[in-house]
DNA sequence: GACTCTTGGTACGGTACCGCACCGACATGC
DNA sequence: GCATGTCGGTGCGGTACCGTACCAAGAGTC
């Protein structure tokens, strides 16, 4: 495959499957990301580019390369919450594979990255012909759904420090860097609370040394003691993706 | 199909599709509906009766006909929290749809109701030959995580009244009785909150003679100021429903 | 009728949040 | 240099919960 020579179809990304980052597009058999990969239009997604707008048409979805997308789950009061979050390890909105092509939550890049784009009508008829290409993609909703009522669980029993932990452990592992950039009021609305009970939680996080806040940009320092630090409202989905798909 | 005389392989069941509560079940065509319920057994679903243990095999599934099922996380400290609910509205475990065949929650009844029961090998093979009824459970999927969804943000953001009245709520929808059988203890459980403040919870709703509460049941009294209670915690999942699968 | 178990009402002090608000520190642009 | 906007630290009173505990009312058993 690689070193083939460019055609006009193949122009907009001659791609080799073994520097692809995102776990999905990771895991295909060659064939079908070959098959794949003419349809993907390598893409950057700056901070806040919106992959899916409540009750809205799906007209595109997004494999994650690098970078992480929030999903935001929104009450008419105005009130919002996150309810899950990719990145590499998986692709969205993947509300489409499931027969609705919209959702009820916003859907938008927390972190800047870089993924591959394709239109939902492409997508669906690729995966319908290419059972375990729908199956793999399946699999990741079962990984994604677990990874929300995690947030369920740990919204309605957990103090504000584990939930902040569990957050930074999440996005240390989409990420490859232990600092990324988030202020203080993003994380509030992530977590539904208010911006200065993050930053009294990350207060308490950073006198343990656990964490090192600048403005705009946390930084771990332990990871060990920080996923002790998140209890037990870490690990149940992260255990679930290495059960059905790999290494995260 | 009625009055079609019975044969040993067909004893088990005879089964009038006009006459099933499930609302997946009455969703299918007539003939994908007279083949499956050639594998479906009728079962009576006592309290507490087991559909689901976490991280185990799941060797059946359950199409509920009436009654009530809790879908429950649990934490590593022993803490729980319900994540989802389902009733005639629903099958379960579902998650065998999307290639696990376990799940990280428990699943038992809530209410007691009856269902029908097959094994998950006969299931998938039958949705595997039939997608319009796999698409339709999908859908049911959906729609189900858009509840998971729901309840991580209201655990988040709602006061205990608000979430009592959705619980009721919803537990409402899957009944067709304005009473039923429920402590404040499991409610307490389902909440993640203390016994004694789904009492206090209890009396406020009352207070507003919204429901009325005896020895170890709840009545409803007035569902519309009842809706108007939960605010903006009910209602999205139970929109999506009727958007992608018909009226509850 | 006495016993036991389940269920629910109530109380106590404690705390993890809340809403609101103010101000200083920092970053960006001119 | 100054202006403007973003971001984070802090304080205040308030409240919706918490953990714990005790007791009474109801329901089933013998």
């Amino acid at each position: 495959m690689a070193g083939r020579p460019l055609t006009p179809s193949t122009v907009p990304a001659m791609l080799e499957q073994s520097k692809i980052s995102n776990r999905l597009l990771a895991q295909l058999s060659s064939e079908d990301f070959a098959a794949l990969a003419q349809h993907l239009i390598p893409v950057e997604l700056h901070r806040d580019f919106v992959l899916a707008i409540p009750n809205t048409p799906i007209l595109d979805v997004f494999f994650i390369e690098s970078g992480m997308v929030s999903v935001v789950a929104e009450k008419a009061d105005g009130r919002s919450i996150e309810v899950g979050v990719y990145g590499r390890d998986g692709m969205g909105p993947s509300t489409v594979l499931l027969g609705s092509n919209q959702t009820p939550h916003h859907q938008y890049m927390q972190i800047a990255g870089l993924g591959f784009q394709l239109s939902t009508k492409t997508f669906l008829e690729f995966v319908e012909q290419r059972p375990p290409v729908r199956n793999l993609m399946l699999r990741f909703i079962h990984v994604f759904m677990t990874q929300t009522a995690q947030s369920a669980l740990v919204n309605g029993s957990s103090i504000v420090e584990e939930r902040l932990a569990r957050w930074v452990l999440m996005c240390r592992d989409r990420l490859d860097m232990d600092e990324f950039p988030i202020t203080h009021d993003f994380l509030s609305m992530m977590l539904g609370v208010r911006r200065s009970s993050v930053t009294d939680a990350i207060h308490l996080l950073e006198g343990d040394l656990l964490i090192k806040a600048t403005r705009g940009s946390i930084k771990i320092l332990d990871r060990v003691r920080l996923e002790r630090a998140a209890g037990a409202s870490y690990g149940v989905p992260e255990a679930e993706f290495r059960r059905l798909i790999g290494d995260l």
